[in-house]
DNA sequence: TTGAAAGCGATACCAC
DNA sequence: GTGGTATCGCTTTCAA
């Protein structure tokens, strides 16, 4: 195999100009060129294995069918790739190509980042972050139709839309699952303060406890962080040396691997799962909460879902104004803050949760 | 901001040719324009905050400075995504841009992702795979510079080197770990058989013993799977109902999961780790092993060095051949099969293991 | 129905 | 030292 075939190689073999190659090529054969042309035209394109150098039909077009996706660290991090997958299987969908960049966390490459997509033509510009939060928008992703995936503007006139996990809700359901349950006393083990997830998913908690007309009792939520360790040792300050009925009979993890350390810890007290104590994760992480022993009762984030949307939402503005700028950002469908779409996690029961012990209820 | 200043306003705003915008920019200025010029161009460029097209510059030089990274779920799985991030670091510092298409396992899409990426005139090609294995490479990729990560040529011949982790050593050190802690009765909790990596860790968990002239108990090698429900499982073959004297003094596995499920195991029989029984994990995977109570002890995979190494050895091959294509491909540094670049991993010692137990020596 | 020609934006050669 | 011009590969308009 030598060099590329070009569309001139493949006129010259059918023996026709550049112009009906191309029209042929592109689907405007008709009415145009000649049948027979169009049949010499397809076989000697097949025979070259011609396919168009996208690199001139971008600088000719002054598109490119890319759209660039910046990462905080989704690629690097073990968390949210479905985000990206999600995406990128509607762009494909669509004929669209997604290339991807990460700067792990560094925010001073957010704006090189940016003006490199830029200067490479990308039609579209996504911004994607490992874990739900606030962004300081890099300027220049004004400059194309743009949308963000987990995460939203950080000032308050919000150009960009973005598509968040409806965490208030997924609280709110967990906690629900187990009222159900018949379980009155819930301990919660946030993550921290700084991240607006945990938050929102103690708000949903709270909310199902007063819409039930319970109260939560007072040191039941508990900042904890978000790794096994601290799971660990959260559980410990509510189980530990405390006697049955002032212990939680379930306790909520505000994710997967916090509950890993909860299981740990009841695993080192003796306590049987989910027969003395009933534990949810958040998140379904991949091959962690389905393979736990015993596999997670979790909320699974809608990753797949986040990314499908905020691409779907992407695409439908580029068609839509195929070739201006600014337009006015008619709030796209959902609910919640205007321009913020909300996706629902999804319960999944497995087997770490059970009724409340008899005499607790 | 309207549309991108391009190098004529540029050449407009300074009073010169677009062709002396062009040298001063690329840094030949000096000796073809005058000093003069010079910094009226430069000034332009800053105000007009120019920057050239990406696109243009690929299509006239017939090369991009893009680097294709195909990856079979690295991007969308929690795993292994340093390696990217290590190709993509050492990318950057010599001003290459590297566009990762992840084809999700799908190998139909591996020929489409590498012409796509060809289309686009990227100047080298990279395939990292999750987890070592054998590729069937695309093609097409020999039609550029190319190097593989975590994954090697399935074809003997191999033309396309490739940077893997030292699996054998890395397993032989681990076993060395243990056995320098007193440990002579080392269970294996493998993975399967159909991914190189568990059979080239037991291989050298094997040649440890034999270089120490230790014989491996028979039925010390369990083909256990990936994850937690499985190395709970194994570690429960091994250790429930079984007598102190016949059980295993420690275990080895093939990755953290496996151990997160043995330590599991080992809580529910009542056994203290690591003074009961050690445990060692694999791959040292992000904020599992660290935080795990206890912390594991683990072999660390040397991810972001392969994506690095990978990547450098792929921009040595593109200076040294600037437009040519088939060298004759002199192997690079390292040993093992010609072609096939070892990186050796790290041991990582944290809480998990600890010396034999006394009376068992 | 077809082909010639004008760009898209940048580079590099070559006269001046 | 400088600026005109061909070229990269493709699309699209416009005459013939």
């Amino acid at each position: 195999m030598n060099r590329k075939a070009t569309a001139l190689d493949v006129a010259k073999l059918a023996g026709v100009s550049r112009s009906a190659v191309s029209l042929v090529l592109n689907g405007r054969g008709d009415g145009n060129v000649a049948k027979e042309s169009q049949v010499r035209i397809r076989e000697a394109a097949a025979t070259l294995n011609y396919t168009p150098n996208a690199i001139a039909v971008s600088l000719r077009n002054r598109r490119s069918r890319i759209i660039g996706i910046v990462s905080d660290q989704v690629v690097t991090s073990p968390f949210d790739g479905n985000i990206i997958a999600g995406a990128d299987a509607v762009a494909r969908s669509q004929g669209f190509v997604t290339v991807v960049m990460d700067t792990e966390l560094d925010e001073t490459r957010d704006e090189s980042a940016v003006a490199t997509l830029l200067d490479r033509q990308v039609d579209g510009l996504m911004y994607v972050t490992v874990g739900l939060r606030p962004l300081h928008v890099p300027l220049n992703m004004l400059r194309v139709p743009s949308v963000l995936a987990n995460c939203f503007d950080d000032r308050p006139e919000a150009g960009v839309p973005a598509v968040i996990p409806d965490e208030v809700r997924g609280g709110r359901e967990a906690a629900m699952h187990l009222l159900g349950l018949g379980h009155r006393d819930i301990a919660f083990l946030a993550g921290d303060g700084v991240t607006p997830a945990a938050p929102r998913r103690i708000q949903g908690h709270r909310d199902a406890f007063e819409a039930a007309g319970l109260p939560v009792r007072p040191g039941r939520i508990l900042e904890a962080g978000w790794d096994i360790d601290a799971g660990f040792h959260g559980a410990m300050k509510l189980l530990d040396g405390v006697a049955a009925p002032d212990r939680p009979t379930a306790i909520v993890c505000a994710n997967d691997r916090l509950a890993i350390g909860v299981v740990l810890a009841a695993n080192r007290l003796g306590l049987a799962i989910p027969q003395d104590l009933s534990i949810m994760g958040y998140d379904d992480e991949f091959r962690i909460a389905s393979t736990m022993v015993p596999a997670l009762t979790t909320m699974a984030l809608p990753l797949r879902e986040m990314g499908a949307a905020a691409m779907t939402g992407l695409l439908r503005k580029l068609s839509e104004e195929p070739e201006d700028n600014d337009d006015d950002g008619g709030a796209p469908a959902g609910h919640g803050r205007p321009g913020h779409t909300l996706v629902p996690c999804r319960l999944v029961v497995r087997e770490s949760t059970g009724p409340v012990p008899a005499g607790r209820t």
